[in-house]
DNA sequence: ATAACTTGCACAAACGTTTGCGCAAAGCTG
DNA sequence: CAGCTTTGCGCAAACGTTTGTGCAAGTTAT
């Protein structure tokens, strides 16, 4: 009855499979099957799916994922590809991407690129060896090969918080134009002038769009921005924030009035690179950011930026992917959400609110 | 050749397989498995492998990792279980475990369980049911029925941050008793004698060490703490430790010297209610945190903490998961990080660090 | 009572790998 | 050159499901 005790090897139990079950139950192993299958309505009688019922739960018997996954070709499993957990705009995503799939069944595969632009693109391969159902990318760049890839596999895409140049790419995301052409012309009405931008690389549709933002806002107020008062960050994070900050003031003799960031993680290094070089912000220099992550309220100062939702753009996100995987053939769609800005101390001259 | 053009239908590309390979390299499929098995070294003359693996390359193989599973019974993913990533502590773990682990060609499933015990329970039933190689669980309790359900299960289990009760379980944690222990002493040091302490619920070993870790340093200075400088949240979150901290303001006509919270995310709670009830922190006030999450330098007042080295501890328990994988049999082994304390304004009377 | 359905279940073929085994051909030993 | 070992590869059986098909019963219609 039970295996004579092999040291202490204690191996991994064997499962409960169909098989067991339909022994036990005095039925084939297909008759199990059919009636466990959820939306199981086939031809049955009742008495013998009790009991099979019973049987499969008394024998706590749970169905093999994989050879479920084998046979029909669906893992009930998604991708999700950032650039790395650590930036702050990724967990909410995540979770409202979970929050909705998971009561569906499906899994959630992280993988972080750590920005490269290969790992992205093998990231996708190594999901697609696992047959993902489908994948959400939130490092979608412009031209992306991992886009390509992932239409040429016929895999389900939604691009999360970034778009594709040609927009035919299913996807969530926030009006970053909008939003920081409105926080721009926020600071021009606060009556700043000498207004410096420290920019993200161009292939990501969030900083190109914010940069346009920025652009047209000044455009519209008769403004311009020399060259010196431009600093570029190769990633939005603090490190590059204070780097490209020091070089911003070290490219003139007065530093600018405002400083607007790509981002706040960006505008934290700002905020830190300005301290150390003896300023005082808000008094000497303003800052501003964009994405509210949590706690830019309690830092000092208070940072103004731009609200994203990102726990509306994680959930919208994995109600589009439910919408194109019951629905493959359906046209791609892009779904925009408003921007809010949010006025706090780092800028002088502006009234925050609540 | 091709097929005919069914509409618009851009049906999932069919993926090439074992069989596809061998007949166009005129070999059988077996061969080409042996071939491209990693490790492979078996015996297959030179030119044949060189022949098939430049028809691999040639026809984009990829190996289907849903069929191999089901015949190794491994399928090189492990699971993640948190509370919620939101929670910054998580993202550093599931960085620090994908950074280890993803070389070794594993994937991270990761579960929320939404502070949910049954939850907790349910999530590593659904991972078992998808044969995760291993699970990492970071909610784990003092008693644990989903920590009994993987041994059960047999499947290897790697506990983060947190210990059961026996220690039983192969755990990487930091060591919050003398953490809390010395973040204590500091404090009474600094001339603190009316001490509060927000306090989690107990049956989470990083709360109830820290807990032991007030009293012991309390003890050893000849000081008490009565019920009413007592508080406790039922989680770790900043609108708890906002609640928790506004019923101890209101428990004494008095407020404490200072209000030692069982983590950061409490004592950003604790912040915002001691400003709202108008009291300034820390020269009203102090209070202090335990994780030394990010940004707590830039708060205001800066926070001061423990840190947790949380980058560490992600790392330490991917490759513990990596040692047990190997080894299953290899007796529980429970890695503890030391602690660092990181003294900053937020607590009046003590000298701020660098 | 016979024909034509319907119902309830068993049969067996996939799904795409990995891997023990078998068997030729080739290489070696004496 | 006979006998033995090694080498190189094909064969086929798993792994545990899902699902189309088949075939006895049971049911209804004529």
């Amino acid at each position: 009855m039970s295996n004579p005790p092999k040291s202490a090897t204690h191996k991994r139990a064997r499962r409960v499979k169909l098989a067991d079950v339909a022994t036990a139950a005095g039925v084939h192993y297909s008759t199990v099957s059919r009636v466990l299958r959820p939306g199981f309505k086939g031809r049955i009688s009742d008495d013998v799916a009790e009991r099979v019922r019973a049987v499969a739960r008394e024998l706590g018997y749970q169905p093999n994922a994989v050879a479920s996954s084998l046979r029909t070709q669906s893992t009930r499993s998604i991708g999700l590809i950032v650039h790395d957990m650590n930036d702050p705009i990724y967990p909410p995503i995540l979770s409202g991407i979970e929050s909705v799939l998971s009561p569906d069944g499906y899994a959630v595969l992280v993988g972080n690129t750590g920005y490269g632009a290969d790992a992205e693109l093998d990231l996708v391969n190594r999901m697609a060896a696992r047959l993902v159902d489908g994948i959400f990318l939130a490092t979608t760049r412009l031209k992306d090969p991992a886009v390509e890839r992932c239409v040429q596999l016929g895999i389900p895409l939604v691009s999360v918080l970034r778009q594709t140049e040609s927009g035919t790419t299913p996807a969530v995301m926030n009006d970053c134009f909008r939003g920081m052409e409105a926080l721009t012309s926020h600071i021009i009405d606060a009556g700043h002038r000498d207004i410096a931008a420290i920019i993200a690389p161009q292939d990501l549709s969030t900083a190109q769009e914010r940069w346009q933002g920025v652009q047209s806002a000044m455009r519209k107020h008769g403004l311009d921005l020399p060259e010196h008062r431009i600093a570029r960050v190769s990633r939005m994070s603090t490190e590059e924030g204070e780097r490209a900050t020091k070089s911003l003031l070290d490219a003139a003799t007065e530093p600018p009035g405002v400083i607007i960031c790509v981002n706040d993680l960006v505008a934290i290094g700002a905020i830190r690179a300005c301290r150390l070089s003896g300023l005082d912000v808000p008094w000497d220099i303003s800052i501003s950011g964009y994405n509210d992550i949590p706690l830019m309220d309690m830092i000092n100062p208070p940072l103004s930026t731009v609200h994203m939702h990102l726990d509306k753009i994680g959930k919208a996100a994995g109600e589009m992917m439910l919408e194109y995987l019951a629905n493959p053939e359906l046209p791609a769609r892009t779904q925009r959400f408003k921007p809010e800005v949010i006025l706090r101390g780092s800028l002088q001259g502006v009234h925050p609110q609540g």
